[in-house]
DNA sequence: AAGTTTTAGACAAACGATTGTCTTGTGCCC
DNA sequence: GGGCACAAGACAATCGTTTGTCTAAAACTT
C-alpha cells in the first residue's frame, strides 16, 4: 500500500491547484479521518452495540469523495470503468486504494434505483420444505448465483389469494423476472416470467416442463412389458400444475398399449401433503375395497413410499405381489426398501433451465421458446417385477 | 370504525374551496388520462412486447401525483396515513381511488433508500437441497413472510471464501440482519445475526442450538435401557456446526452411563453428500473388519438410512441384530422400512424461532440471549430392539 | 377589523448512486 | 501570443420515495 503515500506527495502538488482551495478546506470529511495513518477510532459506546465488530458501517460514493478531494461522480467513474473519461492513472490508483481501504461496498440498492436494474429475481413456490421444490429450487439458486443475481422467495401453499399477490409484491421489491414453480399463475406479468411445471399456456410465460408424453410411455412400456395389465393409477392434487398434463399423456399411452384404465382402479389425491401419508390411506382404501390389480402407477415418490406401507401392512410383497413405479426421483428413492423403480425428473436440470432462460430474457433474448420440455429417465430397480400368477388368477 | 364516515361528511364542506382551481387545471397529466371514465389505451405496438399483459408498467408516485393535480409529497403522505397531517377526507378519497385505479405500487426500492429499512434479511445455508436446511428454511420464511419481510438467500457449499463473501453481498444488497443455518462464521457482523446450528460464540451472534446434552441423553439412555454395551457411533463432518457439539454430548452422557466409546467403532464421517451414499460405505468398512457392534448412533436419518442399507446387504437384520438410531426425523423416515427410531430436531420450529428472534433485534430489542437451545424429542419406532444374544456372544 | 390559528398543500432536501453536460486550466500548434 | 484541443473533474439532474419546513388562504378570535 505504498502507492498511497506517493499519491499522497504527488496528488498535493497536484490537487492543490484543482479547484479552490478554499473548495476543499471547507470539505468535511464525513466522520473519516484523513490522515493515512490514523484509523478510524471506534466510538467508545461501552455496553451497547457491541456486535459491530470487524465489518464497519457502510461508506457511502460522498463520503469517500470527500475523503479523497473529488465529487462523487469522479470516484463513481473510477470505481465503474466508465469507457470515454479521461483520468489519470494516478488519481484512478488514488481512487481505488481508497475504496479498498475503506472497504467501499456501492449500495446496491441505490444503484438499481438509479439504473432501473436490480440484479434480482423473485421465485414462487407452493412450500418450501419438500423434495420437489428443493431440488427445483437448488437448479434455479446455482444458476443464479453464478450469474450474479440474486433472488427472493415467496410461498403460497396454492392459495389463489397469494398467487395473486406475491408476483406483485416481488416486483415491488425490484424483482425483474420472476419464476414459478408448480404455481398456477392465472395471467401474464409485465416481466419476463418462466413456471417450471406451469401447464397453461400464457403469453409472456415460459413453460419449463418435463416430457410427460415421454414419461408416461417408459413406466407404462415398461410394465406392459414386464406383462401387466391391471394397473392402478393415481392422479396428482388438482392444485398440482403438473397433474393434468400426466394424466392425459397416460390416458393417451395406455391408448396406444391397449391397456384398459379402469375407474375404480383410480385413485384421485386431494391432500395437500409432501409426506408418504399422501398415499398410505388411498392405497389402504383400495385394498379394503377387494380391488385386484397387480400394479401401481404413482403420482410420486412420496405417495409410491407411502403406498408401498399400506400394500405391506396388508401383507402384500412389494414386487413380489405387486409392482410399484413412482415419480421424479427423490434421494431416498433409491434407499428406500425396496428401492424405487422411478421415472426420474431431472429436477435440478429444470431449475437451472429456468434461470437460464428467465436470464436470456432478462438480457433481451426475443426469440425465447414457449415451452421447453426435459425428456424424463425410467430407473430399474426393485419395486417391479412381473404379475404374480395367483394375483392374476383372482382377478376378474 | 363509524367515525370515518363522520370525517367524510365534516370534510367535504370544508374542502371544496381548496386549492385555485387553475393550479389544477395548468398540471400536465404525466401520460394518464384525464377523463376518470376513460381507460388507458393499450399502446397498439403490434407484435412486440406481447408479454406486457394484464398487469401495466408500475406508476409513480409523481404520475400519480401529476394526474391527480397534487405534488407527491401530499399522495405519500395520504397513501401512508402520516399522522399530524391536514388533508380533507375529500382529497384522501381522491387520492386513494387514483391508486386504486392505476393500480399503484410504491416502489420499494425507492422507499428503503430513503427510509433505510429494507425489511429484507438474508439467509445463508450451505446446500437447498437436502432436508435439513430446507425445513429449516421452511420455518424461516413462514415467520419472515408472515411478518411482511423479505428474504435473500444464498448458500456457499461450505467454501470459505464465499461464506466471507456473501454476507457482503447480501448486506449490499440492502439485508438488515442475517440468519446464517449450518455456517463456520467466522467474525461478527455490522448487523444482527442468528445462526442456527452454529456453533462458535461471537459477539453479536445469536445462536439458536438443540439441545445436544438432552439428545445425547435420550438415544444412549434408550440403547442402553435395551441392554445394548456395544454401540458404534457416528460423528459428523467436520465442517457441519453441529459435529462437535453433538459428539462431545454423547461423549460426555457415555461417561455419565459408564458406556465405553471405541475408536475402532467410532465412524468419521467425511465426504459432503447429503443422500444416504454418506452412511452406506463407511458401515460397509466397519463390517468388512468384522467389527462386532449391536447398535449404530447415526449423525443423521440420511445416514442411518445407507447404514440400515449396508447392514441388510451384509444379511444383518434390523433391528434383530442391529439397532439404528438416527437424528433429525426427516419425512421419510417414518416410511422407511423398518421405520425409524430417531431424535426429532423440531427444525422448522429453530427456523421460526431463529426468525423471531432476528425480527425482535431488528426492531431494537438489545436484551437477546446469546444462546437459545431447543429440546429434542426421542421417537422410538421400529430400528431399535434389545440387542441379539447371538451378536452379543460372539463379542470380545 | 386586525390578529391569530388552522388548514391544505407546496417546496425542497434528503437517501446513494449514475451519467450527460460544463468549466477550467493546461499544453500544443503555428 | 492567440486559438484550439484536450485533460481532469466539477456540476447537476435523475431514479421514486419520505419528511421537515414553509406559505397562502381561510377560519376563528376578541
Amino acid at each position: 500500500m505504498q502507492p498511497l503515500k506517493d499519491e499522497d506527495v504527488g496528488g498535493t502538488g497536484i490537487a492543490a491547484e484543482v479547484g479552490t482551495p478554499e473548495t476543499r478546506k471547507t470539505r468535511r470529511h464525513g466522520g473519516i479521518s484523513e490522515k493515512p495513518g490514523e484509523e478510524v477510532a471506534e466510538s467508545a459506546v461501552g455496553v451497547r452495540e457491541k456486535n459491530q465488530n470487524s465489518v464497519e458501517k457502510p461508506v457511502s460514493l460522498k463520503i469517500l469523495a470527500d475523503y479523497l478531494g473529488l465529487c462523487p461522480a469522479t470516484v463513481s467513474v473510477v470505481l465503474n470503468n466508465v469507457p470515454g473519461r479521461s483520468i489519470p492513472a494516478e488519481t484512478r490508483e488514488r481512487v481505488r486504494a481508497a475504496a479498498r481501504k475503506f472497504n467501499y461496498q456501492p449500495s446496491l440498492l441505490a444503484r438499481s434505483l438509479r439504473k432501473q436494474r436490480t440484479f434480482t429475481v423473485g421465485v414462487l413456490a407452493p412450500e418450501l420444505s419438500d423434495g420437489y421444490h428443493t431440488m427445483v429450487m437448488s437448479g434455479i439458486g446455482d444458476h443464479l448465483m453464478r450469474e450474479g443475481y440474486f433472488y427472493l422467495t415467496a410461498h403460497h401453499r396454492h392459495k389463489p389469494d397469494m398467487i395473486e399477490e406475491y408476483p406483485r409484491l416481488l416486483l415491488g421489491r425490484g424483482a425483474e423476472g420472476l419464476i414459478a414453480i408448480d404455481t398456477a399463475l392465472s395471467h401474464g406479468l409485465p416481466v419476463p416470467v418462466v413456471a417450471v411445471a406451469g401447464h397453461r399456456k400464457i403469453s409472456g410465460v415460459t413453460n419449463v416442463v418435463l416430457d410427460h408424453k415421454r414419461a408416461a410411455e417408459l413406466s407404462l412400456r415398461h410394465l406392459y412389458q414386464l406383462g401387466h395389465r391391471h394397473i392402478a393409477f393415481m392422479r396428482g392434487q388438482r392444485f398440482s400444475a403438473d397433474s393434468d398434463d400426466r394424466w392425459k399423456s397416460i390416458v393417451n399411452v395406455a391408448g396406444e398399449l391397449g391397456l384398459e384404465i379402469r375407474p375404480e382402479l383410480t385413485i384421485q389425491l386431494e391432500r395437500d401433503l409432501t409426506s408418504p401419508e399422501l398415499g398410505y390411506p388411498v392405497v389402504q382404501e383400495l385394498l379394503q375395497k377387494g380391488r385386484r390389480f397387480t400394479a401401481i402407477v404413482s403420482f410420486n415418490d412420496i405417495a409410491a413410499i407411502g403406498a408401498i406401507r399400506a400394500l405391506r401392512d396388508r401383507n402384500l410383497r412389494v414386487p413380489e405381489d405387486v409392482s410399484v413405479v413412482g415419480f421424479d426421483d427423490i434421494q431416498v428413492a433409491a434407499y428406500h426398501h425396496p428401492r424405487l423403480t422411478t421415472i426420474r425428473q431431472p429436477l435440478r436440470h429444470m431449475g437451472e433451465t429456468a434461470a437460464r432462460i428467465l436470464l436470456q430474457r432478462l438480457q433481451g433474448f426475443k426469440d425465447y421458446p414457449e415451452e421447453f420440455a426435459v425428456p424424463p429417465e425410467l430407473i430399474i430397480r426393485e419395486t417391479t417385477a412381473p404379475p404374480n400368477k395367483k394375483q392374476l388368477k383372482q382377478q376378474r
